[in-house]
DNA sequence: GGGAACTGTTGCGCGAAACGCATGGATAGA
DNA sequence: TCTATCCATGCGTTTCGCGCAACAGTTCCC
């Protein structure tokens, strides 16, 4: 016969009070259960618990460490439960969000700032990628969702839109085409281009945007790191074009913004969900925080608008 | 209903065998049972843990936090019977020993220190005081047991005769009297004669002694502490006279010692058992320790012997 | 394409476990 | 001595856990 949680929990009882009676009064059982239930135990065990007569109980020295142990054992119990009902609520656990660097870095703080103050038991873990592999840590399950664009409809995941931003075009702050309140891609294109690395999402839809104003990309130099770009332009190599919501993390001062047009190019960014899988609570907590700020219209950089809720696609 | 170590056993098993059927074979149960205990366990907990279609088991995200979790609280409740088992051993807790200071200090060490090799996890409490407390901590519970002298038969406790040690003089290097071989109490008696505080068990002998030699006990100077009284000889302010066992306590050179007879006066250690309670795992090894070094004849200071081991009183 | 081989679920009946009630023996206090 | 408690135990009932067997959905292979 094995030691039960029960048998634990009638002889701290006992033992806390000392008395089979008042025990039994206040676990709201009857006198002869704990009675046995100890018997039980102590049988288990092989070893006496309680030194009893009829009228007086005492713990033998055995019984003091039984129940230290009890005790450890049964809080085990207890705080194992409690974790998990807060896992369950939401508010214990860990968020893991695949997105790309621009979203992690200027569209997610104030959510996760905003999230944590309210949980702080959860953890967000972000998994900072290119669009490509954005895709599929949400289809393998590394991540819970994502935020991210989305070159072509993948299947298994299921497409929220969130909001959507502008390209700018990027300048030396004293280059001629600064003076204009706007610039066209066909004019942009005149100048020596400076572009993101080939696997960004920037990288498909600048060499795009060109395309549709019968220009060929051809890019002076490349980085992957926006922030490199950014240098670059205030260095006086050239401009660039980069979607609103990524200025912030460009560096200020020496360079200017001026809308695109002809055409105006958005970059729309959708919430990422599996579609098969349901989502964990903690990650369903995450995306109600991150519509509050939708909901709100908290306030975003120039050029980047909320999306209006609407039907999943 | 609440959650049962079973129904943790059972998920924990199948959860990581993602399997209800080698689950079953594992835990030597029907796989109907596991099946029923897991969803009794989702249902109890409200929540979804595994995955199942008929063919394949996959564990939900809060699956695997609960698994998490049910090997923790598996883990407390085995370690907890384990520490119990160790315990019941006495591999493991607390030896609560009360004595005398020169027992603990020359007698003791050795056997705490076998009996810390052999049980590593196992702590020595030594509670030193003189006679008369160390016969309370026994009768009161806080000793396991004791050893020591004893005035005179207290009830509730047995005795159990451990080691006798003679009176010896104690005389500066260069005295008159430490030319000789033995010393008579009647000539100690003449010196002026450097006494241990009232309330230990030496003055109680040495005042007796000093009695049946026809003499008053006239102390020049008292001590409480016996290494203060060996100071004292050996600045030459007068003689004393200390059983045998306690001359490792006094600092060495420029005094010396000479058996006191007519009377010889024999001190009698005992093993102090409490009579009513039964001895913790713990303190009966302990005992056994040190029964090992009485039958191993092990060396004791000159003028210390081991009582034979016979009955109890 | 149809069956064989496996998988987990569910209905059923049996046996064990756990419980409450009532009773009995023992003791402290009036 | 009597009474009020206290814990242990016998007894009957209810609940729980189990295995067996039948069932339903998949996969694999001939």
């Amino acid at each position: 016969m094995d030691v039960t949680l029960r048998q634990l929990t009638a002889y701290a009882a006992v033992a806390r009070a000392v008395s089979f009676t008042a025990a039994a009064a206040e676990l709201h059982v009857s006198q002869s259960s704990l009675s046995r239930a100890v018997a039980d135990l102590e049988r288990t065990l092989g070893m006496r618990l309680l030194e009893r007569d009829t009228r007086n109980v005492r713990l033998t020295p055995a019984g003091a460490e039984a129940l230290r142990i009890a005790d450890q054992i049964l809080a085990a119990h207890r705080a194992g439960l409690a974790q998990l009902g807060r896992y369950g609520a939401g508010e214990r656990g860990a968020v893991a969000l695949a997105t790309l660097p621009s979203v992690a870095a200027v569209l997610l703080p104030p959510v996760i700032s905003a999230f944590r103050a309210r949980r702080p038991e959860m953890t967000v873990r972000l998994l900072d990628g290119l669009e490509r592999s954005v895709l599929d840590r949400v289809v393998d399950g590394d991540a819970d969702f994502a935020v991210s664009t989305v070159a072509r409809r993948a299947p298994g995941v299921t497409l929220r839109p969130l909001v959507r931003d502008r390209f700018d075009a990027v300048l030396p702050e004293h280059h001629p085409l600064a003076e204009r309140a706007e610039v066209t891609w066909e004019e942009l294109g005149r100048e020596p281009f400076l572009a993101v690395g080939t696997d960004s999402s920037v990288r498909r839809m600048t060499d795009a945007a060109f395309a549709q104003a019968g220009m060929e990309a051809n890019p002076a130099a490349e980085a992957s790191n926006v922030a490199t770009v950014g240098g670059l332009v205030a260095a006086g190599l050239g401009v660039s074009a980069l979607p609103a919501l990524v200025h912030p993390l460009v560096v200020p001062g020496r360079l200017v913004r001026r809308p695109l047009v002809g055409p105006v190019v958005e970059r729309r960014l959708y919430v990422v969900l599996p579609t098969r899988r349901t989502l964990p609570p903690g990650a369903r907590r995450f995306l109600e925080q991150l519509e509050e700020f939708r909901s709100a219209a908290d306030a975003l950089p120039a050029g980047v608008v909320w999306e209006e809720a609407g039907e999943d696609r």
